[in-house]
RNA sequence: GUCCCCAUCGUCUAGCGGCCUAGGAUAUCGCCCUUUCACGGCGGCGACCGGGGUUCGAAUCCCCGUGGGGACGCCA
């Protein structure tokens, strides 16, 4: 498959990644990996106004914590001397043009299409002007006036690339024909740019064309270089991509009518075109495009990050999104590196809903390593505010390892997991109303004060010794364990539920679990 | 409005002309296991958008509708 190399180009310009990206980026990272190929990571900051480098930061983190780490970085606007630079060259070869109207005159020509009740369309009085210049003659005069015209009023030029084949003619009132640009005689066929994809397959774009009444695509001549020298867009990511020797462009479907016109680009640079394949977006519940700004539901991977998911997880849930391998719902990264294929991509969007995740985080919680997991539930004990800093710092692994196998198979998150054990870590919980009602008598208050009494008596502190023990007692009492287990749990935890009563004994000090009965009973009393 | 993409259970999907009385997963419901809650096991409910073709045969191919989404910037 030749050097394979790939890029995810994000702008910096929200907090982190958020889901879209964070699928995308994962084909991306997938595709390279299984073709030991190169992952490119490259910032597309040149929207001054909106891209901060905390944002690039942000989205640097969370890839990290996904574990999609980029092989190479660059920062868009780095690199604004080469965009100028190819912004020049296709001046001299005459694939662009200075253009001089001002923003006052764009909108004036948008407003027109309005009353009009056509599209938008650029006029093309500069690209006139540059034809006319370039044709020689009278013509020429007439125009090289103009422009001095429109440069002593101290018009700073922005650049166009030429696409279209019509411009707007003053003096006829009318829409002309221009001859197309030679690049996009040679890309089209049958009229249309044909946009090849790897996963679409083809799709072929016609051009509207005004002055031959033909309907079709909308494009216009392509602003590639604002006045200040910036450029734009649909231009500066074809010259990244070229000279990073971009082999796969991988993204989303929203950018496949961006296509043909970066196709244009690479045709008028005589440069190889990459291969495209677009993946079908990823929708909220509303079934809209899923954004920061509109959808009510989280979209940012730090926010699932915070709420106790685990990398593995989301990367295993983003993986199905769109994309499958038979009946397979569980994959490791080394399992999705292996089968991943562009082959298998869907072709229609999916709907972004998180129950499966979820599932897939209790299945990451249930078959994870106890160690690893102690730690980040250190952490997530911190984050939802159940222990200080310091006091969580102070806690034994073993203590956390312990909390984990206890609630592992009943914790989705680890978020999940930090709340219902608090009590394992804190004194001042609070006791479950309804259970209280349900299993509290006095005859319950009498057997756990006894219980409290014989516990220090029990020899073999262990979960089977604590068991033998209890039976010994619940023997000699006449009683079922039924009759003790409700109480006591909801005198040690607070809570009806949790895990088996044994194991949640022994995870505290013997005294300690006298305390906490004759704590309850007072209260209940 | 114009152009483009898409269309199987609520959701993620399998299916690439006969293996389909459409499979898996999740969610949901029921039963079992059980000291509670979970986990686990078993089972139930639940979909080929509609209409025309093509074919001996269509969820699969074609056309037309319909529906949904996206793009139409000196944003990326």
């Amino acid at each position: 498959m030749g050097d394979v190399r790939v890029r995810i180009a994000p702008s910096p310009t929200g907090d982190g990644a958020h889901i879209g990206f964070a699928r995308t980026t994962l084909f991306n990272w997938l595709f390279a990996k299984h073709h030991q190929g190169t992952f490119v990571l490259r910032s597309e900051d040149t929207d001054a106004e909106r891209s901060k480098p905390e944002y690039e930061e942000a989205i640097k983190r969370d890839l990290e914590w996904l574990g999609l780490t980029w092989d190479e970085f660059y920062r868009q606007s780095e690199r604004s001397d080469r965009h100028r630079e190819i912004a020049q060259q296709l001046l001299q070869s005459g694939a662009a043009y200075e253009s001089y109207e001002t923003p006052d005159e764009i909108q004036a020509q948008q407003t027109r299409a309005q009353q009009e009740k056509r599209n938008y369309v650029y006029e093309g009085k500069s690209r006139l002007m540059a034809e006319w210049l370039a044709e020689g003659g009278e013509k020429a005069q007439k125009a090289q006036t103009q422009i001095d015209v429109w440069k002593t009023e101290g018009r700073q030029p922005m650049i166009r690339f030429k696409i279209q084949d019509y411009a707007w003619d003053e003096d006829q009132n009318q829409w002309i024909s221009l001859p197309k640009p030679t690049y996009r005689e040679k890309l089209e066929q049958n009229n249309a740019v044909v946009v090849p994809d790897l996963i679409k397959g083809d799709t072929a774009y016609e051009f509207e064309n005004p002055a031959l009444g033909k309907q079709g695509a909308v494009v216009s001549d392509l602003v590639i270089l604002r006045a200040d020298g910036t450029p734009t867009y649909n231009f500066a990511v074809v010259v990244d991509d070229m000279d990073m020797k971009i082999s796969h462009i991988i993204r989303g479907d929203e950018h496949l009518n961006n296509t043909p016109k970066q196709m244009l680009i690479y045709a008028a640079l005589d440069m190889p075109m990459p291969q495209f394949a677009h993946l079908p977006m990823i929708l909220d519940k509303t079934k809209k495009k899923l954004s920061k700004r509109r959808s009510e539901m989280d979209v940012y991977i730090s926010n699932y990050q915070i709420k106790g998911f685990l990398p593995e997880a989301i990367v295993n849930f983003l993986a199905r999104l769109g994309w499958s391998h038979g009946d397979q719902e569980v994959f490791s990264v080394d399992e999705l590196i292996q089968a991943f294929s562009l082959d298998t991509v869907g072709l229609s969007p999916a709907v972004f809903d998180d129950e499966k995740l979820v599932w897939l985080n209790a299945h990451y919680i249930k078959t994870g390593d106890p160690i690893r997991l102690a730690e980040l539930l250190r952490q997530q004990l911190v984050t939802d505010d159940i222990l200080s800093e310091s006091d969580a710092a102070a806690l034994p692994s073993e203590k956390l390892q312990e909390t984990v196998t206890l609630y592992a198979e009943r914790a989705s998150t680890l978020s999940e997991m930090a709340e219902t054990g608090r009590f394992l870590f804190r004194e001042d919980f609070a006791y479950d109303e309804k259970g209280v009602e349900k299993f509290i008598d006095a005859d319950a208050l009498t057997l756990l004060g006894e219980y409290a009494q014989n516990i220090e008596q029990a020899g073999d502190y262990s979960v089977s010794g604590m068991e033998t023990f209890t039976q010994g007692f619940l023997d000699r009492k006449e009683k079922k364990f039924k009759h003790l287990a409700q109480p006591a749990r909801l005198a040690l935890t607070g809570q009806t539920k949790g895990a088996g009563l044994f194991e949640t004994l022994t995870f505290f000090e013997q005294q300690n679990v006298v305390k906490r009965l004759q704590r309850a009973i007072e209260a209940w009393q």
